[in-house]
RNA sequence: GCUCCUGUAGUGUAGUGGCCAAUCAUCUCGCCCUUUCGAGGCGACGACCCGGGUUCGAAUCCCGGCAGGAGCACCA
């Protein structure tokens, strides 16, 4: 099996349904997976992609047994157009522009594609001899002419573009267009199976002509419905645009869809996986579900995240009422052998709440310091006792952190800032990620000896 | 316009003629537990696009509507 993407930039969470469907299959029977880069179009072209898509791939656990890039391979494709040429499948067209298009809506050939065997061998010749320039010729595929589906009538093959290819630069102005270079691919690949979308259809259709000319046995084609994935950013155009601009910090940002922002957010391939392998190949477009990969990527993460607290925008209060009082609260409450964090608070020490938190104490003039104490609003926080039942009358439970704690920044999905406190002990953690209790699970990023976290989701 | 694909709860899925007054997950809402709005437990809400036909029996097969999507590129 294989994946085919163009590498025009890194992977987004749109193309790791392919790699992961074709991926898991491979794995479940034992199979073989390439990966082929399609760079027949250099216009199209990120140099970086060559590296950027099997660093994605490795990250999403997808196990490729061997990568090629198409542009290593023109002869291969030249030779089956020649052959085409030769059987009367093919033919070398110069006709002027849209004259081919215009003629296919009215189910007629062009004047080139009644030429002889012989007139077209010579213009393929000339084709490959750099006779002709952009736009001026190209080699089509004959199917019929009159076939109802308009998107099935004729298609090119070959054709030419003056343009610098990133590793071969002008050595070849004679370019394949996909539905040759991947079947001819597919086929000397050994394809038993092909997944992909259903946007290919036609492509497959087309695809299944050459096979049918060449004699060759076609894979199984699977198409999977479409997939609508909304408020994300996905064309590797806009992105590359807003980075240039300054507005995107790179190809990670986290207001996109790529699969490097999901991993920066804490996104794991683990639930990537689920998501897509509950989804399944069946041809049914598809409505994406961040809600549901996000529950999915809880259930991945929960136990190892450890809980720290995390008061955004802190406001202080100075805390009395008794000399001291100790928290002890477990890392994670599923797991109290990973041990606990403990804060001692003393008399006169500052304890700093949210704003919300704060107005909630203002408003109810109690409230339960989570694993310390209850404070009354009294001058400041006022020790209130250790007494848990008062949660029963309807005392809410708030994070806070002392004057210990450390400042933390947090990377929202959106682009902002929250900017708090976190817990002291959450500078040693060393979990990829935690649970800021009732803000929400994050990604930690250390850089020396400061920390900063990028929001997961709740 | 033409061609193709597809229609099960808000979302995703199971279901291939009787075990389906339809599975599981998620979302939302209750309750229990919990010093988190997390996790866990219990419960509620909520769907077979419509109309014909075949059949003793249809979510499942057939036909027709309707709806959504894709393709009709010298992109992949």
């Amino acid at each position: 099996m294989r994946i085919a993407p163009g590498p025009s930039g890194p992977l987004h969470i749109g193309h790791s349904r392919v790699a992961i469907l074709n991926d898991e299959y491979v794995k479940r029977y034992d199979g073989v997976l390439i990966n082929r880069l399609e760079d027949t179009n250099p216009e199209k072209i990120d140099p970086d992609a060559y590296d950027m898509i099997p660093e994605d791939l490795e990250w999403l656990d997808v196990k490729v047994h061997s990568t090629v890039r198409q542009s290593e391979r023109f002869h291969l494709y030249y030779d089956t157009t020649r052959k085409l040429i030769e059987m009367g499948k093919a033919f070398v067209c110069i006709c002027p522009g849209d004259s081919l298009k215009d003629l296919k809506a009215e189910m007629r050939g062009c004047p080139c594609r009644e030429l002889t065997v012989e007139e077209n061998l010579e213009r393929f010749d000339r084709l490959l001899s750099n006779h002709y320039s952009e736009g001026e010729a190209v080699a089509v595929i004959k199917t019929d002419i009159a076939h109802p589906n308009p998107a099935l009538r004729d298609f090119v093959a070959l054709r030419i573009v003056e343009h610098p290819h990133p590793r071969t630069g002008d050595k070849f102005n004679v370019y394949p267009m996909m539905n040759l270079s991947v079947a001819v691919d597919d086929h000397l690949m050994g394809m038993t199976h092909v997944i992909r979308g259903k946007d290919h259809l036609n492509n497959t259709h087309r695809q299944e002509y050459i096979y049918d000319y060449m004699g060759w046995e076609r894979p199984r084609f699977y198409h999977y419905g479409l997939v609508n994935i909304p408020d994300t950013v996905l064309k590797t155009s806009l992105i590359r645009q807003s980075i240039k601009e300054g507005d995107y910090s790179g190809w990670d940002d986290v207001r996109t869809g790529t699969l490097r922002a999901l991993q920066r957010r804490g996104i794991t391939p683990d639930a990537i996986r689920r998501y897509w392998i509950e989804g399944g190949i069946k041809s049914v477009d598809m409505q994406f579900s961040w809600e549901n990969l996000f529950s999915m990527n809880r259930d991945v993460i929960d136990d190892a995240s450890n809980r720290y607290f995390y008061v955004p925008s802190p406001q202080t209060l100075r805390f009395h009422g008794i000399d001291r009082v100790e928290s002890h609260a477990p890392l994670h409450p599923d797991h109290p052998e990973r041990g606990e964090r403990h804060i001692i608070i003393r008399e006169g020490d500052d304890v700093l709440l949210s704003p919300e938190d704060m107005a909630l104490l203002q408003g109810s003039g109690m409230v339960r310091l989570k694993d310390l104490c209850n404070i009354e609003l009294q001058d400041g926080a006022h020790y209130a006792g250790t007494d848990l039942s008062v949660l029963k009358k309807g005392v809410k439970v708030v994070q806070w952190v002392d004057q210990g704690s450390a400042p933390m920044e947090i990377l929202m999905p959106d682009g902002s800032i929250s900017s708090g406190r976190v817990e002291r002990a959450l500078m040693a953690e060393k979990g990829d990620t935690v649970q800021l209790e009732r803000f929400g699970f994050v990604r930690l990023h250390h850089h020396g000896d400061k920390v900063s976290a990028v929001f997961a989701h709740r």
